[in-house]
RNA sequence: GCGGACGUGGCGGAAUCGGUAGACGCAGCGGACUUAAAAUCCGUUUUCCCAAGGAAGUGCGGGUUCGAGUCCCGCCGUCCGCACCA
């Protein structure tokens, strides 16, 4: 029996079926003549559910690895796992499930979730990072950046949850105490491996510059991150002694006006004084404490203590400056000390009005250039240098040229570029992560585990009942022998930052041999990838570690590409809105009732409509994407997706949006099913025209990844051949449709092009050629304006000349009026778009 | 505090180069079909005076221009990133 309406269910399971028996998401050989574009999005954390925004993420580019594959592309499209990480220790220690066994069944059940989307994906190329045979890889990686210096070990201090016996990110400190345990965190001082993104930093830095096809928001904050200023390093001496103070500066324009040097609580030389003296000591405990959120910072008081100590002005010797140590100095940037110019920096200006310092003026604020320096802000702009003798009269730059020049030939100190960028601190005191490989022999140190003896692979056996690292505590794994010496050694117990474990993903779906991280030819055949599709928030981290990874492996010689992604787009979030009961408890979407406007709970109280949010558990303002396609099909899911707003900005989940998708496949699919026989007799011209623009303009704003305007093409293209009473010209647009909606709705477009007598799948077509000269009408509509101000519009044939239109213009009936036999002062003629007439 | 983005109908948004503002969708309103509903179809919807025809209009105030949503200056608001970075 005839189907009355598009059965969605049916189709979307026939043709995910045919897709995958002809194979046809299989990745072409890397020798394919066909230009090779990766689409690629960022895989996901295998946390048990797919949520909206991934398959907001997913359906974005598989779009466009559909589009790419019907515009003659080899295309890679690959899937896969970012599988280690916290969530699965927390499930381990909660439910008593080994991570790994969790971390399965959730690849499991979400793969099972992704594959209902019907996305074109070569599933051959999935991998989790969890499987020994990926992290084994990226253990060798680890060693070539080990033997090449661009690993190194350091001790550093760490927050340290003494109760759950772990070491906490910063984020994950709260008020000074552990996220999970409630326990004081400690500063604890561990030896770690650190990756030396800072001697990239230029590189990383210049290289945003070639990156034309990111966001430019994305490029500015990693520039902001790695934080690059240029000053001097200046060295003053302590009086009295043989030793100095060294000093980073990028104000030494101003070293005439500075009149304290203040250093960190934890420089060195702070220290050593602290251990004959109590009360610097207590001091130095004082600074630790205190939170370091944005609101505390802010409103942080300036506190220093007089060391008594000072030391010799590099240009003065006989001018001496006090040495404190200050509260707002920071070890880890610098050289963790300070001098204070407070007339010409708000910090040292607080702090010295506090303190009861000299505050000298030596940058001219306009005409004020007394050295005496009034009130309580600092002035920080640009000006000549004044009270400060042989740089008197120059400007800011020249006169930090100046001192830089001199401090180099007298030899107290140098220019110096300083970054805002640290180190890559990668030891995670954790489980469910990549095994450091390294063995630590008492006899030769540190070393690493060869080569022929990788992966180091995760024991099984491990329990989580006690708090801390499992790998410490497991009766074997950690002894070994030392591949050097062959004594009793002991493994690295420490587990790699999940982030290492992103890093390179996509170099090892482009190639995956098995004796190798990646083959270098295969993986440059592909690399770097053509479109990378993921949210805003890895703006910085996740994007900057990757191409740090990547310009390692370039320095090393194993890869010739130094950025990994040519194009990045940061998709927008799904949001929804929220409500709330009479009692303030967040209700979900289908515990409220909407009756024109007035919301009730299902038992009938009043309900609040809160703010449009993003998608959350804890506001409960959730959409099961599994609900939702098993309500509406997949391909009114993805059109959903895809409608509407710009997708780099955030789209407002509706019921009625849905429901309005869902009608438009019903459409499309009442279209395909009436569909004339023929398509002989007489023409549409407007129809013709209207297919021919949507195949240019469709295939434009996927390119340009702008789906909310294609997604407008098409309906006015349905719009027009709906509104058409011209059989033959309706019959050759329904006939263009199922090319023209497959990368959007695939499953739909399947079900036209076989209804329509198509042969094969639609998703292996050519995507239709347009006719260029079908864009441009014959006849124009041409404004006619009388001082900017539009009277009338004139019908002109496209090629008209000014004389043509603007003697049309001047004709025309509204123009005569309105002039009222006057003389145009001025004729403003813009072919093919207007007339403006001015009086 | 520093840096950045954005502000267009009831809502999401479109307007690619400074050239007819409001495409397309949602919601609303009126109508057709129907015993009724659903579904579907037709029409309509920036505001004001409204019959015609006008006038105003893209956060606010200025400017450049024949012409500004678009460019420039100054405000206001919202959002995002970083933050005692010397």
């Amino acid at each position: 029996m005839h189907d009355t309406r598009f059965n969605p269910i049916k189709a979307d399971a026939t043709w995910q079926a045919a897709w995958e028996k002809a194979a046809i998401f299989a990745t072409p050989a890397a020798d394919d003549p066909r230009p090779k574009s990766y689409v690629l999005e960022m895989f996901p954390y295998p946390s048990g559910r797919i949520h909206i925004g991934h398959v907001r993420n997913y359906t974005m580019g598989d779009v466009l690895a559909r589009f790419r594959t019907m515009t003659g592309h080899a295309v890679l499209h690959p899937m896969g796992w970012d599988a280690f990480g916290m969530p699965a220790e927390n499930a381990a220690m909660e439910k008593g499930v080994h991570p790994g066994t969790w971390t399965r069944a959730n690849i499991a059940a979400m793969k099972a979730q992704l594959l209902r989307l019907g996305l074109a994906i070569d599933w051959s190329r999935e991998f989790a990072t969890c499987d020994a045979a990926y992290y084994g890889h990226e253990q060798a990686m680890f060693l070539d950046m080990f033997d090449a210096g661009i690993v190194y070990r350091k001790e550093s201090a760490v927050n340290w949850d003494p109760v759950d016996r772990t070491v906490l990110a910063n984020e994950q400190v709260i008020d000074g105490r552990g996220w999970r345990s409630g326990a004081l965190v400690e500063r604890k001082k561990l030896n770690q491996y650190f990756l030396r993104i800072t001697d990239f930093a230029e590189e990383l830095l210049t290289g945003l510059g070639e990156l034309d096809k990111w966001p430019d928001k994305v490029r500015l904050m990693q520039e902001n991150w790695i934080g690059k200023s240029e000053g001097l390093i200046a060295n003053f001496s302590l009086v009295g002694s043989e030793q100095g103070v060294e000093v980073f500066t990028t104000r030494p324009d101003t070293m005439y006006g500075a009149s304290f040097l203040a250093i960190a609580a934890d420089h060195p030389l702070a220290q050593s004084l602290a251990a004959n003296a109590p009360e610097l000591a207590t001091f130095i405990e004082q600074c630790k404490q205190g939170g370091t959120t944005a609101a505390e910072l802010e409103t942080a008081e300036k506190l220093g203590f007089n060391t008594g100590l000072s030391v010799q002005h590099p240009l003065d010797p006989d001018w001496h400056l006090p040495v404190w140590v200050a509260n707002f100095v920071l070890m880890d940037y610098g050289t963790g000390a300070v001098f204070g110019c407070p007339a010409h920096d708000q910090r040292d200006l607080d702090f010295a009005r506090k303190y009861g310092l000299p505050v000298r003026r030596v940058v001219a604020d306009g005409d004020a250039t007394d050295a005496d320096f009034d009130g309580d802000i600092a002035f920080t702009g640009a000006g000549a240098i004044v009270n400060s003798h042989w740089m008197d009269g120059m400007s800011v730059a020249a006169a930090k040229a100046a001192i830089i020049a001199r401090a180099e030939h007298d030899r107290w100190g140098h220019a110096k570029v300083q970054y805002r960028l640290r180190d890559w601190g990668i030891s995670r005191q954790r489980y469910w992560g990549t095994p450091i490989p390294i063995i630590h022999c008492d006899a030769c140190g540190v070393v690493g585990v060869p080569r022929d003896q990788l992966p180091v692979v995760l024991p099984d056996d491990v329990d989580f009942a006690t708090p801390g690292n499992p790998l410490d505590r497991h009766p074997t794994w950690r002894d070994t022998n030392c591949p050097k010496c062959n004594a009793p050694a002991r493994r690295e117990t420490d587990t790699l930052d999940t982030f290492a474990d992103s890093s390179w993903y996509f170099i090892r779906f482009a190639s995956q041999p098995q004796d190798a991280p990646f083959s270098r030819a295969e993986a440059e055949s592909w690399l770097p990838v053509g479109q990378y599709i993921g949210g805003i928030e890895h703006a910085i981290l996740h994007l900057l570690y990757a191409r740090f990874w990547t310009r390692a492996l370039h320095r090393m010689g194993k890869i010739s590409i130094t950025e990994p992604f040519a194009a990045l787009f940061t998709q927008g979030m799904v949001t929804h809105e929220t409500y709330r009961d009479a009692t303030g408890n967040w209700l979900s979407p289908d515990e409220v009732r909407d009756e024109n406007g007035v919301l009730t709970s299902l038992d009938g109280g009043a309900v609040t409509r809160g703010r449009v949010e993003k998608m959350s558990k804890s506001k409960k303002n959730v959409v099961d994407p599994d609900g939702i396609i098993d309500q509406y099909g997949a391909d009114a899911v993805r059109w959903f997706m895809l409608s509407d707003s710009p997708p780099e900005r955030d789209l407002l989940w509706t019921e009625s949006g849905i429901e309005g998708c869902w009608r438009f496949v019903q459409r499309l699919w009442r279209l395909f099913d009436a569909a004339a026989e023929s398509g002989d007799g007489a023409r549409d011209m407007a129809l013709d025209k209207a297919c021919h623009r949507a195949i240019a303009g469709v295939a434009a704003d996927i390119e340009s990844l702008t789906f909310n305007k294609a997604v407008a093409k098409i309906y006015e293209l349905v719009n027009a051949i709906e509104k058409s009473r011209v059989p033959a010209s309706r019959h050759d647009a329904i006939r263009i449709l199922p090319r023209l909606i497959s990368p959007m709705l695939p499953h739909l477009a399947e079900e036209g092009w076989q209804a329509l007598g198509g042969s094969g799948l639609v998703a292996q077509q050519s995507w239709p050629e347009h006719d260029a000269a079908m864009l441009v009408d014959d006849d124009v509509t041409i404004a006619v304006q009388i001082n900017g101000k539009l009277r009338d519009t004139i019908t002109l044939p496209r090629d008209a000349s000014r004389e043509v239109a603007q003697a049309a213009a001047l004709a025309n009936a509204r123009v005569q009026a309105a002039i009222a036999g006057a003389t145009p002062k001025k004729i403003i003629v813009v072919p093919g778009r207007l007339v403006n007439i001015v009086v």
